[in-house]
DNA sequence: CGCCGCGTTGAGCCACGTCAACATAGGTGG
DNA sequence: CCACCTATGTTGACGTGGCTCAACGCGGCG
């Protein structure tokens, strides 16, 4: 298997769900593997070029990275955890038979395509307060609360440098928008629930 | 069925190929219909929102437009042609059953969606000089030829201004990359073949 | 002919990029 | 445990690329 920062859990030789941490590569480009589902978290995906990394795709809860595996055998894109994130294993077989999951995944893809281009228009602080809405989940008391990526990958999303980031990020603190949570990298919540109405 | 701008050449009961004109409107969103596979051309994909219609997806000649269809029974986008467009019915039937073909769109919609977001990265110039690349095809002299779509697509596809995207337009036929090619409105064709270079 | 949509181009301005200094947190070794 | 280092985030000052607004050209069409 290629460079993986999570034990994949094998029992016999089925691969299991996977923990990632934030910031940490879930698979890279060229190696094979397995698709997956995204249960919780978030994923950043990047395409390789002459000069580096592109940001070229961002992939949520119930979303699947890696099905161009099944056709090609390898990763065709570079993918990051930049929230905490569980993946399962995303079955080809029993999903090849059905289809109609694989067509909700192209579906799901269309859509999160279209976020994520929506991601890049607009105003700086706009862009960043959508990012965050994005990103957030529901709590069982109602409550949201978000993960917040480094500011390299909320920079690279959004098409913004990391100063503009952080001044957004620094505004939606000032107007109570986000408040920190305890002393966890990146974990905040916002206040009440209405919040990010603007 | 719904607002169609070109004529559906039925024969019996199943739909045909379609040719659609540049700026004419394929499918509108909510409306019923079938998949289809761009033979031909360019289309853009609007997602409804409340102020308007916000641009959300490319397709390019061998994607798939409007998969969703066969999940929900119509349209979640709005597809316009932004270049002379032909289109062929997507069998679901056929495909369902395969599989491979299904998982061949979601590859292909992937990386058009890494496509598509690259276009609103980069400065100004670059960004139209991409998107040309990407609308170019190759004649059978060897040579590309590219139709042109409206300004205030190019706006929404790379995220500038029409004003923008026209000086850039002027700059790239000043350095020789984009010729007019007789009076059709958008068809230009570039030079050499190492055009674009840039 | 007059209107309208579309493209082109100029002038001025502003949101965001650039650059840099500094703060803070984590990690690592002594 | 602290000392140090590095990666990351924050904030200010300043410059500029692209947006805004506006005028104008042009072709199509009623």
């Amino acid at each position: 298997m290629q460079a993986i920062s999570a034990v994949p859990v094998s029992e016999g030789s089925t691969p299991r769900s996977r923990r990632i941490s934030i910031g940490a590569r879930i698979y890279a480009a060229g190696t094979d593997g397995i698709a997956w589902r995204v249960k919780s978290g978030a994923v950043r995906l990047d395409r390789i070029t002459s000069e580096g990394r592109d940001y070229a795709g961002l992939a949520l809860s119930g979303d699947v990275i890696g099905a161009e595996t099944l056709l090609y055998g390898c990763y065709s894109f570079e993918a990051y955890a930049i929230g905490d994130c569980e993946l399962e294993p995303w079955l080809s077989a029993d999903t090849t038979l059905s289809g109609e999951s694989l067509l909700r995944t192209l579906a799901g893809a269309e859509r999160r395509a279209a976020d994520a281009l929506a991601l890049r228009a607009g105003e700086a602080f706009q862009r960043v307060r959508r990012l965050c809405l994005l990103l957030a989940r529901y709590r069982e008391d109602g409550r949201r609360e978000i993960t917040i990526p480094e500011l390299r990958d909320m920079a690279a999303i959004t098409n913004l440098t990391e100063a503009t980031v952080s001044r957004a990020m620094s505004r939606l603190r000032r107007m109570g928008l986000l408040q920190r949570q305890g002393h966890r990298r990146g974990l905040v919540l916002p206040g009440a629930d209405p919040v990010f109405a603007c």
